[in-house]
DNA sequence: AGGGGTTGTTAGTGGTTAGTAACTACTTCC
DNA sequence: GGAAGTAGTTACTAACCACTAACAACCCCT
């Protein structure tokens, strides 16, 4: 297997991990072992477990933004927002990629983790702003609903029943998006 | 100073170590000296780690949900709503309190951890539900807010003059949840 | 004065972990 | 056939960490 091609399979796997126990609960000899080869050789290909880490939450990101960007494709106003919600909705499916991404905010107590982070939240406001063409009140909602995806993800709200869970999972029609750029539109 | 005093002063200091690293990591060891007391000494008082991050995070969202039963008071509809958001915004001044939220949230990957924390939540969501008086949908928005500004706590966002910084600091005001209501009233 | 309870310490243990160094096996190209 | 590069290993270290057991100092009560 060349080098490339085990880099792709270990972010796979280390995705998994990471999203399970976070940047300092996850271990690299676990990894190793799910993957099938020692654990030095990850240090070889990533460098430290941090580096792997950023590199992991740098492809979750990205695969949410480039996803929601192309779900949106040339749609614009409420139809992309209705369309790119329905894409990080369809997202709790797998939980790996979000749950990531709550463990990058997470991890953000470390100045290196926080900046990458900030950079990728810039990207993603921009990426909902630009195809919307929203007021920041309006793109502001919208991320906060997908902040409140990265927690249901974590606290795995399908395997609940209870009032709170089904008002959780409540899907929110793209109406409410109207309101909002008529309200404070300036 | 008594054992109840110094687990006082153990629960303070553990919410910022664990803020900070989150549950796997925070040292005990750091607490303990920080704390000025032996390392051992933490065990005694608190058996085991995952015992004492369970009842910082206990005691976070117990502060959280009374302080905004608190300031909510005697109002009612739009008017808690406005009162409760203003008190919730007003926990980023301390962002301990919201990092262990989401440490809490990041930690889930533990069952013992998740139960409690699911817990938490449905109190959290009884109680805005309860004091509102307002439909799932506009609770749900509600409780996203909330969990934005716990990532615009870690990602320290009073400290980034950007775009999206600006997005995220934007208040939002209360007469949102009154459409949200009329919307989906049944 | 002394016994019991409470607050604390010292000293250690067993296990885990990130990270390193040195070596090996295989392929490819001249 | 050998040189160079690439994928991978073994074996190790130094540090850390959660947790335990045994002991000590102090205070209050009778």
């Amino acid at each position: 297997m060349s080098a490339q091609q085990r880099r792709e399979q270990l972010l796979e796997l280390a995705a998994d991990e990471f999203a399970a126990a976070g940047l300092h609960g996850a271990s690299t000899e676990a990894l190793a072992r799910r993957a099938g080869i020692s654990q030095a050789y990850v240090f070889r290909l990533f460098g430290t477990k941090k580096a792997l880490f950023l590199q992991v939450v740098q492809r979750a990101f990205t695969r949410l933004i480039e996803g929601m960007d192309r779900a949106a494709g040339h749609t614009s106003g409420a139809d992309s927002i209705a369309v790119m919600g329905g894409y990080y909705d369809r997202a709790l499916g797998d939980r790996t990629e979000l749950l990531v991404q709550l463990q990058a905010f997470a991890a953000c107590g470390d100045p290196e983790v926080r900046d990458v982070v900030r950079e990728h939240m810039a990207r993603m406001w921009a990426a909902t702003a630009d195809h919307t063409g929203m007021p920041p009140v309006a793109v502001k909602s919208f991320v906060a609903y997908g902040m409140l995806l990265n927690v249901a993800a974590a606290l795995d709200v399908d395997d609940v029943d209870a009032e709170w869970a089904r008002g959780i999972r409540t899907r929110i029609h793209a109406g409410l998006f109207d309101h909002l750029t008529e309200e404070n539109n300036q």
